[in-house]
DNA sequence: TCAAAAGTGTTCGCTATACACCCATGG
DNA sequence: CCATGGGTGTATAGCGAACACTTTTGA
């Protein structure tokens, strides 16, 4: 490899490498997902996925996590590598292979990107048009965080510290697209008896108070090490 | 006028990317993995997973097919990505960013590689040390294996047309590490509607006939529509 | 006083699990 | 005739799904 005169020049060809990031968020009501309009071309003023090339120092996950700090302040969120999409013609500059990421934010910790970005969250099932095959990759990316949630306890990193269990069964009745009964929901999380039941109450509409609850990450370990794993049947 | 064979020129660095194919095997016994004796530095002489570099007219799971043909002579396996491992010095020579896939072949197909390769059969739990971050690989590739195993039936992509049921068992056995009771598990699997029992039987102990089974496609189809997804409880 | 939301149980049916029994074969 | 492996059935416990009852609040 030979770096003179800014330029990199290799023996056989090689593509460009770059991250993509579906940031996922919850507002308490709907899942949704933040998106950023492109202010260069191509697909100049579409709304596209996060996204930028891997730096020379860095690997592909530091570089998800650079774009998702700079879009929304967050820097520590959970975040997991999605696939990596290589389509020949997917970007019409030059070969681009893009290593795709999903992260889980929790609303409430995002301060607004930077300035420069034109950054926006969107109800998940009111995404607009995308730039490139980021449609394809967004559609992944909801599959896998619904295949995700039956494994591990992901929806609370989507959840802000203390919760109700309406907005609990919400968010999973959002990610997994089903309804399920309003007692069966309290049974089951309660049989897990991974969640510790807080004292203070909220009142989410004008009829009665809530319980607030949080998510016990001790009583989550004891109970994956009991059963062998975590699996949340639904 | 260029004398050097670096041909290929671009204005900011890019990593050079490869595949890296996990093959797994099933010997009606143990759970196997394909592995190559590497013939170049780095890692001359040890073993590695079949890979090779991503060409400029085709995508990284063409790349990783042509992998699989090349040592097995399988074109039509069942192949899934896996994910791409992209930390800086995981290559000596220079940065390659590898996009790893598993693939699920049925030994009886396999007709063993091209003579130049030194390929061969380890048993899961003895592969020897392998070369660059494929140790990482493998085992990533296992625990994605054992999770597709309860959404998907890609047991049958390991075995034979025609099995036993105890075959079946046994492999199962060996992606999970864990032991079933076997008269538990026939009843599992008849209930799932999802096999034809042939006429045909086997001897595979000198004791007592066994009958042989198949995969019934249409009937898995229906289950699964039936059902709203297939799931594996073990 | 009524509707809406929250908290707590109860019942029923399915299925995972443990385990019993019979049949066939070769030594 | 008995040890080994294969094929089939049964009983129990636990969980998911359907659903009843009570309390609190604002209109």
């Amino acid at each position: 490899m030979n770096t003179s005169n800014d330029n990199y020049t290799y023996q056989y060809p090689h593509p460009a490498v770059a991250t993509d990031c579906v940031i996922f968020g919850y507002d308490g009501n709907r899942l949704q997902v933040l998106l950023v309009e492109r202010g260069i071309e191509p697909f100049k003023g579409s709304w596209a996925l996060p996204g930028g090339f891997v730096r020379e120092n860095e690997t592909a996950e530091d570089g998800a996590r650079r774009e998702l700090f700079e879009e929304t302040g967050v820097s520590h969120a959970y975040i997991k590598q999605l696939k990596a999409y290589s389509a020949i013609e997917r970007d019409p500059r030059e070969r681009v292979i893009s290593i795709a990421f999903f992260a889980l934010v929790k609303s409430c910790e995002v301060k607004g990107g930077d300035d420069a970005s034109q950054a926006r969250w969107f109800n998940i099932d009111e995404v607009p048009q995308l730039a490139f095959d980021h449609q394809a990759i967004l559609q992944d990316a909801i599959e896998a965080l619904r295949r995700e949630i039956h494994f591990e306890p992901v929806g609370f990193e989507l959840l802000p510290e203390r919760f109700t269990i309406r907005e609990l069964q919400n968010l999973y009745e959002q990610v997994l697209k089903v309804e399920f009964d309003r007692r069966n929901f309290f049974n089951k999380i309660r049989r897990l008896g991974i969640l510790n039941r807080l004292k203070e109450t909220t009142r989410p509409t004008p009829k009665k108070d809530a319980y607030l609850f949080e998510f016990n990450q001790k009583a989550y370990n004891e109970f994956k090490a009991k059963h062998n794993g975590f699996r949340m049947e639904f």
